[in-house]
DNA sequence: TATATTACTTGCATAACACAAGCAAAATTA
DNA sequence: TAATTTTGCTTGTGTTATGCAAGTAATATA
């Protein structure tokens, strides 16, 4: 699974490797939608197909954006969490949102107002802190 | 052209747009590297197929985020600019960038420092602010 | 022990993208 | 003003990415 980077810039770098359709859904996912295992992306609204997730999930671990794991109490379900470089996404995430609320109404009237919008337009900074804040308390709860 | 959105959440939905290889390379080559016409896009770096390019010069201009037009002088050359959505796309595109600048090294090692990356390491506010700035500097001088 | 669940894989269809070539209109050059 | 070049595309063909349905092995549950 070598990436083929098309340039030394690095706004395209990124895009190399987030650019697609799925990647960064499966990152917000796990980030806003408290989604962790193979099932929960499975039975996510946006309806990704198994073999899909499959290598997304395989890319995003190489990657280093995501860890795969199992809790120590179950032996089947694998656990997906996101690393630290995962986390950094944040801000990435919180903008596509910020664009979407203000652009993209127009063209898809269905778009909701829930998971704290209200503060995202208020105080984006103050949203992304707590967002990350609050991932990083699932985190300390789940992983020991 | 239409569009179809997998689902409401406006993250998602921003992707459904801008989720691919090419739309956000596209704006940032207008945005930060001077690009407007066909033949610039062309020649540059990331190096774009021309059916490829037109196709989605089609969807930006169709979802508002860039126009098309031609300079009074010349009756040949195509000037695609961005809008008022489409500079509202540059702190995503300032976000991508950090995350790149901190985290993608490893895998892509020729990625360059130019561009003013020290000012988007030190204040991205005020890199945003500026790359924003010097665009609607240019809009002011190409449209008039 | 039988059944259900989870995390996949496989096969096949379609959509997105890549590469090469061609082409008409405008601009430039001779 | 005729010939050439440039620009902005289109077309044809191949490859990669994604979508959909089905199947499977390992684990968990009844």
């Amino acid at each position: 699974m070598e990436t083929k980077f098309r340039c030394n810039c690095p706004f395209t770098s990124a895009l190399d490797i987030l650019g697609d359709k799925w990647m960064l859904v499966i990152v917000k996912q796990i980030l806003m939608e408290n989604k962790q295992t193979f099932k929960d992306f499975t039975e996510s609204d946006e309806g990704i197909a198994t073999n899909i997730l499959t290598t997304k999930l395989k890319q995003l671990e190489a990657f280093g954006i995501i860890t795969k794991t199992k809790l120590p109490n179950n032996n089947k379900s694998n656990i997906y969490l996101l690393t630290e470089k995962g986390l950094a996404m944040t801000p990435i995430i919180v903008e596509l949102g910020i664009w979407s609320d203000n652009h993209l109404r127009d063209f898809n009237p269905t778009i909701v107002n829930k998971g704290g919008i209200e503060l995202l337009r208020r105080d984006k900074a103050e949203f992304t802190r707590v967002i990350e804040q609050q991932y990083r308390e699932k985190l300390a709860t789940t992983k020991n």
